[in-house]
DNA sequence: TGCGGTTATCTTAATGACTAAGATAACTTT
DNA sequence: AAAGTTATCTTAGTCATTAAGATAACCGCA
């Protein structure tokens, strides 16, 4: 149909092997979520607040539960462990004393970059083998998955009104 | 240094771009899975073990635990559930009776699929928009991050001999 | 053949994160 | 000031998971 008609064996292959990379790429990115809590001594709940802390600086109880998918309850409980181990600051605010602003402690931070540091280092050393326009295409790519996912989350929690290709 | 000198900072930031949308990625492919697994009833591990099912055919109870990273124990309530649920037969292996083998009831498999058909379909259409070279370069990137996940993981594991450049 | 060592799984008890329901407290509107 | 809403916390219970050890089966060797 298009160009490279003789080559759509091989494309065909390639998109294959494209789907299984991403497959297996996205189960070992999980593995190596849950292995970096446990060295930690974390869970990956715990994991992923502090990371959004480290995003955000400050949230709410409520923000952080509905970041985590978690509910209030076990966020309570949450936030009294990452206190407790000092990863995690948590007052009332002063304007609406109903919630509670929870900031991550500044000296900690490092420490939770710690165990990505080798994987940010392998994974710059790669990226530094790719030109600009290759760096382009994966991010685009990646910003196209990420648009992926969130449609799909969508339509798994609220109904399913079956991606409608027409 | 190289060709292009005047680009740089187009292409750091390019780069800056990728790492963040790369890390956000992960994070969604996490969460959504989590989301596969809450809409079919079952745990991130069950759906783990079920996945490898569908790759392997069949495995030991054993080989399960090595897999996802569950004790025995855990296993073996998991394969209770699991049988429970009609998604899986376990018999003991007569040729060594210790060993228990496990396997994946086909006729429960497209079950198990549906949830990522829209994911699936979604991005077979991002992909046909790529020419090969695009979906080579992709599918390269995918193997090679999957290698440094694997040699993260070893490191986290074991010691850390922290990933030696020079 | 039978004994020691190893392997594979299962059992049991305890842990701990999580949920659901509802209580408490604070803000907002009228 | 009362009613309604919002934000968090409390409590009780659930369930996956772990750790330790029991059980059963295999293998090699005397």
């Amino acid at each position: 149909m298009i160009a490279g008609m003789s080559h759509e064996p091989a494309r065909a292959s390639a998109i294959a092997d494209l789907m299984r990379a991403g497959r297996e790429m996205s189960r070992l990115s999980m593995v190596f979520r849950y292995a970096i809590a446990e060295q930690l001594g974390l869970t990956v709940s715990d994991l992923e607040c502090l990371d959004y802390l480290a995003d955000v600086e400050s949230a709410t109880a409520g923000q952080i539960a509905e970041r985590t998918n978690l509910t209030t309850g076990a966020v309570t409980s949450m936030l009294r462990r990452l206190q407790q181990a000092g990863y995690v600051r948590a007052e009332r605010d002063p304007a609406d004393r109903r919630r509670v602003i929870v900031t991550l402690r500044p000296e900690r931070a490092a420490e939770l970059e710690r165990p990505y540091e080798g994987f940010a280092k392998r994974a710059k050393q790669l990226i530094e083998g790719y030109n600009v326009d290759e760096v382009m295409l994966l991010a685009r790519h990646y910003d196209r998955m990420q648009a992926m996912y969130l449609a799909e989350l969508d339509r798994l929690r609220n109904g399913l009104p079956e991606a409608g290709v027409a």
